[in-house]
DNA sequence: ACGGGCATGTAACTGGTTACATGATTCA
DNA sequence: TGAATCATGTAACCAGTTACATGCCCGT
């Protein structure tokens, strides 16, 4: 829930009210993920009925601030590492997988589009905000290129297995 | 949407019950993916009510199959490629960003447990399942490797960008 | 008789997301 | 004056997910 435990390490800094959430979570990621304006209320909202949050209100203006079981569960996230039983419901690998079963023609097919699609990726973010560009941003940018070549690799696992197994 | 896709690719191949979909499901993943049968019904009643499905029924066994408007949407499917932009929400990600904003030592924790992790999870795989385990399900295997592979190569980077920008 | 797998469903909830409404303040 | 930004909120929808209920049929 990636929303829900941003604004609660957002909160951690000190109390914050709405729409500064949403700034200061677009500066966090470097402005690459916006955020609807509604979704920080709705979302503070269910924090709050879930009682990691609670808001005291003044002129208008209402300030949000962790409750203890709030911090209790911020803590938690930070701790947390992702894993991976059941594994991450991937679009990309339901997608091969399904294309396998589909016969290899099929397969085969769908392998090469994504390669292009991934290679042009590749291509569109390397020459692209290499300079400057806040740390944030960049660190972005790079783990989407990360990401892109791990698939890439394993486009090629998924040919080769096709291949060997016919 | 993996699951909703899904259900349209497996009927691609001719009509199907909704108890045939959770099998054919699994099995397609390897068996890696479980699937709450309820969760195939209540799918397939938003595929028909979205039009992309419809049913006819005979012997209380409830065929589905694939209508016009749902062949479009699966060969839609079929040839996309994925978005990155916006940038897609990732856990891993946006944790660490935000550990990044609440100080280089908090970071610098987060990391450091993210890295051992991941590594844990290199081992745990590299070690099981290498011999026979069907294609798919090595498959989804060697996804995760990749990713993970990916994963520790970025936070490497964090790394290297938080000392040097320090 | 009974347990297990086949088969169909439903009610309820979760978090993410958007479109929209409202008003205050600021500044050209 | 009027547009932009700050600020708060709500109603509605979406797909994913689970817990649960029901019944049939088959092999022991």
């Amino acid at each position: 829930m990636p929303v829900r435990d941003g604004l609660l390490a957002l909160l951690d800094e000190g109390p914050k009210y709405g729409y500064q959430l949403k700034t200061e979570f677009e500066h966090a990621t470097g402005g690459v993920w916006t955020l609807n304006v509604g979704q920080i209320y709705t979302t503070l909202d269910r924090l709050q009925r879930d009682g990691l949050v609670d808001a005291t209100e003044a002129d208008g203006q209402r300030s949000y601030q962790l409750t203890s079981d709030g911090r209790d569960a911020l803590g938690a996230w930070w701790q947390a590492t992702p894993v991976d039983e059941p594994p991450p419901r991937d679009e990309l690998l339901l997608k091969v997988l399904l294309a396998l079963g589909a016969g290899n023609d099929h397969a085969r097919e769908v392998i090469s589009r994504q390669r292009t699609a991934l290679y042009e990726l590749l291509q569109r973010h390397r020459r692209a905000q290499k300079p400057a560009a806040g740390q944030a941003s960049r660190l972005v940018a790079e783990a989407l290129l990360s990401r892109a070549e791990a698939d890439l690799r394993w486009l090629d696992t998924c040919e080769r297995s096709l291949n060997e197994g016919a």
